[in-house]
DNA sequence: TGTACATCAGTGAACGCGCGTTCACTGATGTAC
DNA sequence: TGTACATCAGTGAACGCGCGTTCACTGATGTAC
């Protein structure tokens, strides 16, 4: 595309396809990805991709493990080891954030059943986990961890999924964290009462 | 489709649409909702919908609203005023019950931007959101219980999402409920750990 | 170093599909007199 | 009670659309000799 005269040989039409569905996923607002429309973004013919992808769902697949690995990122720039409920609630905030910027790709990675055969897919899922469950460990060592990181991740998700599909107003980015700040303070302090 | 010879008119082609749709949800799996396909399911051509409904928007918005009304029930069901933590993780498993079993359906009500100006489906929403608070009210009465109240949908909804979306299993119901229950009861006593 | 040829990554036209929606229409219903 | 007619709820054909995917093809690349 930058290049004056497009060569015939694209170069690396994969990453391109790829870079093309994220980049239709940030604009597009609530569109399905079609491989025609990543092909047209990429600057290239509606079989082209074929030549990288079996099918649809394959690209779908790969995107959404990027989004994966990218959520895995943020939340690891929150905090790469929480161990106080205010450093866990700042990766709480992280993952509503991105839910809310980037709603599409969120959908993509969350909306339908897994690919179970993609292993770089099933892989980035389970760092997710485990860096959820890890943080569990270290801030509550005598809980159940297994449940209480179920807990954790479904109270995040909840609030991610809640905001996105406009049953909690996600206008104000502030009011958004804010409110999940609170959230999981209050669910943290819940039992004293 | 009862009557040996269908008469011209329907009778309530509205009901007959809303039922076909919520039928086609219902066995469809994954299949996105159209109005041909309720047209074609309530045995009326594709244009009879129109006389009822705007367009497909106007019908799914319907769609939610009935489904809003009926997970409404399904909570109240599994305990109209909860007031311990089991009563509330009994509302819980309802609520992920309802998901997994109904999974295209949770998808319309929640899986898209809300259509604010049908009254009717904000009404349906509001009553869940109030059933949550009045609950939380019931079982945490010294807490924030607006910041609760977020959580505990969050957490709940989160849960649905996750089970209904691969990320945890949600082949066996029996572990599903167990597994919401240790959610639950993993939260509720946390912060004494 | 130069040429023949196999391989590879693209093209672009075509397929059949189901969709949302519109349109002129027609059969049924019910009301006014 | 019987008839004329307005109204309403359907029909079915057609529109244009974008989609996933296949196919025979062609231009570019790189390797063997």
């Amino acid at each position: 595309m930058s290049t004056s005269s497009a060569p015939y040989h694209h170069g690396d039409l994969p990453a391109a396809c790829l870079r093309a569905a994220m980049d239709l996923l940030e604009e597009g607002g609530a569109t399905e990805l079609s491989l025609r429309a990543v092909a047209r973004k990429a600057g290239v013919s509606p079989a082209a991709p074929y030549r990288h992808y079996a099918n649809r769902e394959a690209l779908i697949s790969d995107v959404a493990t990027v989004g994966f690995r990218e959520l895995a990122e943020d939340l690891a720039a929150a905090h790469p080891e929480p161990s106080t409920p205010d450093e866990l609630a700042a990766v709480a905030v992280a993952y509503v954030q991105f839910a809310v910027q980037r709603p599409a790709l969120f959908r993509v990675m969350f909306g339908e059943p897994c690919d179970t055969d993609n292993e770089e897919r099933v892989a980035a899922v389970a760092a997710i986990s485990e860096y959820v469950c890890a943080n569990v460990r270290r801030c509550f060592p005598n809980a159940d961890a297994e449940a209480l990181s179920t807990a954790v991740w479904a109270l995040v998700h909840g609030l991610a999924s809640l905001h996105l599909d406009g049953k909690l107003d996600a206008s104000d980015p502030g009011v958004v964290a804010a409110r999940v700040r609170a959230a999981v303070h209050a669910v943290i302090t819940a039992s004293a009462s």
